[in-house]
DNA sequence: AGCCTATTAAATGTCTGACATTTTGGCAAG
DNA sequence: CTTGCCAAAATGTCAGACATTTAATAGGCT
């Protein structure tokens, strides 16, 4: 529905889908609280832009998760703050990890090699998810770690683009893995390097990117057009 | 009140603020919107542990903005979040910024610098908040934006530590400058070492460190510690 | 004694109908 | 043409009864 449409009334509403007026209000007070609409009494209820989303409503992350087609420009600008951001989490997480954090860690970058498979990718998808949060978890800091539902909608979308060549898993759990390492041993910088490096891999799985040589170039061409 | 501690139940809230349950049931969902507590049918109302909380909610920063005494612990975390992410944001808007975008910066700074004495300090604060915001804005990335919320949070809490002495404010003032020139003159590496700068300054201002000669060294301290 | 089950109490969740409040637009008088 | 008032339409609020879920407790069986 196009932003700034008007929602029928919820009598209206409760006859279409056959329910108690106390469930659509409280639908519409959840979609409310996410900023995608707006009710004013009187007035009545209309759709909200996506500027005014709040996307980092966990609510939001997981109802963008579950969707068949995200919007293409939203999975975009998630991704662009990941790439930003990710690798200062990764290097605040190098330097503030401690034993459990790197087991979470090497546990789910254990699972994305086992399921390393065409077969298993719902499988493999849930390992990635779980290797990035708890990077996000390991940064010890509580405004990261909640930042770390952004991820699922973003991760979610590589299920579309299931271009799973053997190459491209085997290219991105390398790189993975120099994440893990560069944490395990408490070096930033090169957690920093390694991360960035991850998300380009990840940048071309999504389709955000065309497959390059010099890798470099694309990401310095996304960062300036993005 | 203490995390898992248990509340009363609604019609005892009612009761005692002389409510109707409906107002009752409004207020305790938004608060379980946010996270600070939990609800389950027949068990109770329980408060949330900090780390459940949603801090990205804009709701609960406003809530906390609006505190007289913000839990410190927060503030810190806060704090450690726009001290790793900043830098990261004002060099995004060095990229990105268009003019109406530095024109917000500017106009923003030009009202910092006239309401830099301490009669002014609301305005001062207000205007503070406005310029960090724009810089988030400017970054043109819908995440990035929506995080801008948190500043209020952090900046208000600039006022409970009221030592503006004028050579703090001028200091200040001076940083903010420079990471408007770089922005404005689109140079990313110089912005992120400017807004660094900035966020340095407020540490200090902010009580999170001491303010020793060797800021470079304070910095690394402080990154490490939290 | 120990365990499993049925009952009961206590809390939140839901339904329903009526009423209150806010907003908007139209109509009429000045 | 403007101003003020009224009516319609929508969301917001109230009150009371009822449903569902959870946890504790008492009782019977092995």
């Amino acid at each position: 529905m196009a932003a700034g449409g008007g929602l029928p009334r919820e009598l209206d509403l409760c006859q279409h889908f056959d329910v108690s007026r106390n469930q659509v209000r409280n639908a519409l007070a959840s979609l409310a609280a996410t900023g995608l609409i707006e009710r004013t009494a009187g007035r009545g209820t209309r759709v909200c832009q996506i500027s005014d989303w709040h996307l980092l409503d966990p609510l939001m992350s997981e109802w963008l998760a579950g969707l068949e087609a995200p919007d293409p420009k939203l999975v975009r600008e998630i991704f662009a703050f990941r790439y930003s951001a990710e690798p200062v989490v990764a290097s605040l997480a190098a330097s503030a990890a401690v034993a459990a954090d790197i087991a979470a860690i090497e546990q789910a970058f254990d699972g994305m090699r086992t399921t390393a498979n065409a077969q298993q990718a719902p499988h493999h998808i849930e390992y990635d998810l779980a290797f990035h949060e708890a990077i996000y978890r390991a940064s010890h800091n509580l405004v990261w770690r909640q930042m770390g539902h952004l991820l699922r909608p973003s991760i979610m979308a590589l299920i579309q683009h299931s271009q799973h060549s053997v190459a491209a898993l085997d290219d991105s759990l390398a790189r993975h893995g120099r994440v893990l390492a560069a944490i395990r041993e408490g070096q930033p910088q090169a957690a920093e390097r390694a991360a960035r490096e991850v998300l380009k891999r990840t940048a071309i799985d999504l389709g955000i990117v065309a497959e390059i040589s010099a890798s470099r170039d694309a990401a310095r061409t996304m960062r300036n057009r993005i």
